[in-house]
RNA sequence: CGGGAUGUAGCACAGUCCGGUUAGUGUACCUGGUUUGGGACCAGGGGGUCGCAGGUUCGAAUCCUGCCAUCCCGACCA
């Protein structure tokens, strides 16, 4: 185990809280509820926006920015939206300071309050949408597909690193139609590149589904979302993409030409990740030594440690490093040369593996004499020696390797969690006991999805699409059902 | 925002109950040396507004009040 770290089986949520600090991703700041973001998680997060935004741009989106701030007013414009956000939103009402009389310090001047307050963006539609509203005129405006890259706060009661903090960073993409079955289309496609995401780069396996009412984004006529399930049998809405309908259009009088001259309201969506993301890389794969990041979007894929006597024996390994590492950085892989001079090779070991690098390789004097190295992965922790001639072959199989072991790994664990529950009895054992995600019957109705929760901190995470048509009923009140829905405790 | 706990060196903690020399230990850090195939050792050294602000007192890390932050439990949530 790793020095400090607790144990995932421990306390699962103190080796999360540790593992964040200890692995150099984050820090708590001054400001309750906001992190620092240190340069190796930063890196990460990096990895993660530029596969990202390709994947906006290759299905046709390009950038914008939206100013931070949005005037108090343009939040009531549509009713269901405000009653999501204004109990989380942070207010400026002020734009000087000056200097207390008293000499304490600073203080608020109370000549300079705003006329209108501001508020600092929880989500940007109501900028956008009265944005939108002087570049669409015509059909020919349309579809407008734009994302942006920005932080937004919510003042949340109960923070924790990456998973729930009071600013965080995220894209949101808001898109106009002219539509509502091509707003749809693009609603479902971003959850398809979302999903991709999660499992290809991420290499965590995802459940696409829709949300029930309760759980819908306010605002939405529909909100779809990939739930992932985290190593304590815990689920984690990792995305989410929105149907807006004509919600946005009508409340901030959004309007465009058709062929015919006729104007109509434009179909909208909007559909975001965040930096909760990291926190889901985390949980979804790392162990008691630390981290373990799939190669794809670990900032550094493979590190090398010299193990020598004397600065002759650490320039001839050297040498032979440089040389490897030009090779593997021809192909895209970073190479992290691990020369510390004061440090012992176990201690950079164990270091690297808190921090999760996927390949290590580590070269001394016998493996100069035998021209070999020796190479550990971080996932199964197994170790052997190579020979040089191919190694460049070798640490490219086992990066691919690695990606794939990770999510297969993920993927396992997922579905030996998902339990089927026909009476509330079991469902209740099942979640104190297994945990995981339980599909159950349920009647459709709001009250027994909250009568649910109420007994049990479970929330139905979503309707899968695709989903079995079987006859049922409900597991709470009984009533006739006509699909399983997944129901888990959740981040 | 309600209940509980905590805050002393970068980190982990002792000291606080019962106020009284120069605030201590481990680890990390710096210098020199010996080391180096799984978290090295020896010697020397630097680092503290004791969370912040008031108050009580001859004297406060210690007692009182307020505030801030962190963790856990609830309500809220991506």
């Amino acid at each position: 185990m790793a020095k400090g770290l607790p144990k995932r089986s421990d306390d699962y949520s103190a080796w999360y809280n540790e593992l964040v600090k200890k692995a150099d991703l984050a820090e708590n700041s001054a400001v309750r509820g906001c992190m620092v973001i240190k340069p190796y998680g930063y890196a990460i997060w990096e990895k993660m926006q530029q596969t990202l935004d390709k994947m906006f741009k290759d299905t046709g989106h390009s950038n914008a920015y939206f100013p931070l701030l949005i005037p108090k007013s343009y939040l009531s414009k549509e009713a269901d939206h405000v009653d999501g956000f204004a109990k989380e939103c942070a207010v400026v009402t002020h734009y000087r300071l000056k200097n207390a009389e008293d000499g304490s310090g600073v203080v608020v001047d109370p000549e300079a309050k705003l006329d209108e307050e501001l508020i600092v963006r929880p989500t940007s539609e109501t900028v956008i949408w009265s944005t939108y509203k002087n570049w669409i005129q015509s059909y020919r405006d349309l579809p407008l597909l734009v994302n942006q890259w920005a932080n937004v706060m919510r003042w949340e009661m109960r923070t924790r690193l990456f998973l729930r903090t009071s600013e965080f960073l995220w894209q949101e993409g808001h898109t106009a139609h002219a539509t509502e079955s091509e707003a749809i289309a693009e609603t479902k496609q971003m959850l398809e590149v979302y999903a991709d995401f999660a499992e290809n780069f991420m290499g965590v396996p995802v459940v696409k589904g829709v949300k029930t009412a309760n759980e819908r984004f306010a605002g939405a006529v529909d909100t779809f979302c990939i739930e992932a399930m985290m190593q304590d049998g815990k689920a984690l809405q990792a995305g989410t993409s929105h149907f807006l309908g004509q919600n946005f259009a009508k409340a901030f009088d959004v309007k465009f030409s058709d062929k015919d001259n006729k104007l109509e309201h434009v179909w909208g969506t909007s559909w975001g990740v965040s930096t909760r993301l990291m926190g889901a890389l985390i949980m979804a794969h790392s162990d008691d030594e630390g981290l373990v990041l799939p190669p794809k979007l670990a900032p550094i894929q493979v590190v090398i440690v010299p193990i020598y006597k004397g600065q002759e024996q650490l320039d001839a390994i050297a040498e032979k490093v440089k040389v490897i590492q030009k090779e593997l950085q021809a192909l895209n892989i970073s190479v992290k040369f691990d020369d510390r001079d004061a440090l012992r090779p176990g201690f950079k070991f164990a270091d690297w593996e808190l921090k999760g690098v996927p390949v290590r390789m580590a070269m001394g004097q016998r493996d100069l004499e035998n021209g070999t190295v020796e190479i550990a992965r971080r996932d199964t922790k197994e170790k052997n020696t190579y020979q040089l001639d191919n190694v460049v072959e070798t640490v490219q199989q086992l990066l691919e390797d690695i990606q794939a072991n990770i999510y297969q790994k993920a993927f396992d664990y997922r579905e030996s969690h998902i339990t089927k529950a026909d009476t509330f009895d079991e469902f209740k054992d099942l979640l104190e006991n297994k945990g995981g995600f339980i599909a159950a019957h349920w009647d459709g109705t709001g009250e027994t999805e909250d009568k649910i929760k109420e007994l049990t901190k479970a929330t139905i995470r979503c309707i899968p699409l695709n989903n079995e048509q079987e006859e049922g009923a409900c597991i709470y009140t009984g009533k006739p059902s006509t699909q399983r829905v997944l129901f888990a405790k959740a981040y």
